[in-house]
DNA sequence: CGTATCCTGACC
DNA sequence: GGTCAGGATACG
């Protein structure tokens, strides 16, 4: 579940369950989150206070009173669980903080793709990113700027974390539903008035699964307009919602509303 | 630029 | 048994 609004909640839900706690133990319990978290980080994080949780685009991040900084990314299927340490494990747990007073909070994650790595105070602790599409300082000149130097498909370009930090395959899709764009339109092709209406139907589509998310957990038909809806009608038009496959990733679009 | 790779589970 | 999955990176 982790695109930005999903990520934003997680991170709510962390924040309020570490800031001002210390760090106890932490344990991990799969090789492939060892890999990024070595026995030396841990030795660093372990008896450290949690001073702030922040998030940018999709990564957490986790600030240590010794000044280092956690942080951690969901990838496809990460979660957090929050519990009690003297409870039974998860099954898919795959790194454990546990927090001096009993508390628990485990990165939860069936496919264990999941990173979660510390860097030192003043290190480069994330990627280059472009701008959070919620991040209301952004002006669409700076989308635009960043669109026009892109040949790649919009689609494409809008999966590029440094061109917008946050968006993912889901919300993308429904971003260029709305915005009436095809997802295979190089994205410097675009008129600023397209990259103005795409910019605002981000921005919409993200707020509206923020402020869905959390209050009804999953399930659900009809969240979506185009995605995972190959066959379906297209609410707007009827025609029926095609899939194309665009850099390994599924693409869902309604080919009368998002014509060329 | 496209392609393989990291993992595991769900589903056909 | 094969395919697909809300992500990103390393490679040729």
């Amino acid at each position: 579940m982790p695109e930005l609004p999903e990520v934003e909640y997680a991170s709510r839900v962390l924040r309020d369950a570490v800031v001002g706690k210390t760090v106890r133990d932490v344990k991990v319990l799969h090789r492939a989150q060892r890999r990024s978290l070595t026995s030396r980080s841990i030795a660093r994080v372990r008896g450290a206070r949690i001073v702030a949780v922040d998030r940018r685009g999709k990564h957490q991040l986790i600030t240590l009173s010794t000044g280092d900084t956690i942080v951690v990314h969901f990838r496809m299927t990460g979660d957090w669980l929050v519990d009690q340490a003297r409870l039974p494990i998860d099954k898919f747990a795959r790194v454990v903080l546990e927090l001096a007073g009993g508390g628990r909070v485990s990165l939860v994650d069936p496919r264990a793709l999941s990173t979660i790595t510390l860097h030192r105070q003043g290190e480069e602790a994330l990627p280059a990113l472009g701008p959070d599409p919620t991040d209301p300082t952004l002006h669409v000149d700076t989308f635009g700027a960043a669109l026009s130097r892109r040949r790649i498909a919009i689609k494409q370009a809008l999966l590029d974390q440094r061109v917008l930090a946050g968006v993912g395959n889901i919300y993308a899709a429904e971003a260029l539903w709305l915005a009436k764009i095809s997802p295979r339109v190089p994205a410097s092709s675009l008129s600023s008035t397209r990259q103005a209406r795409l910019l605002e139907a981000i921005r919409s589509v993200l707020a509206k699964a923020q402020q869905d998310t959390g209050r009804y957990r999953d399930d659900g038909e009809g969240r979506f307009e185009v995605y995972d809806r190959e066959g379906m009608p297209c609410s707007r038009c009827g025609t029926l919602i095609r899939r194309i496959v665009q850099g390994q990733r599924s693409t869902y679009y309604c080919p009368h509303c998002q014509r060329r």
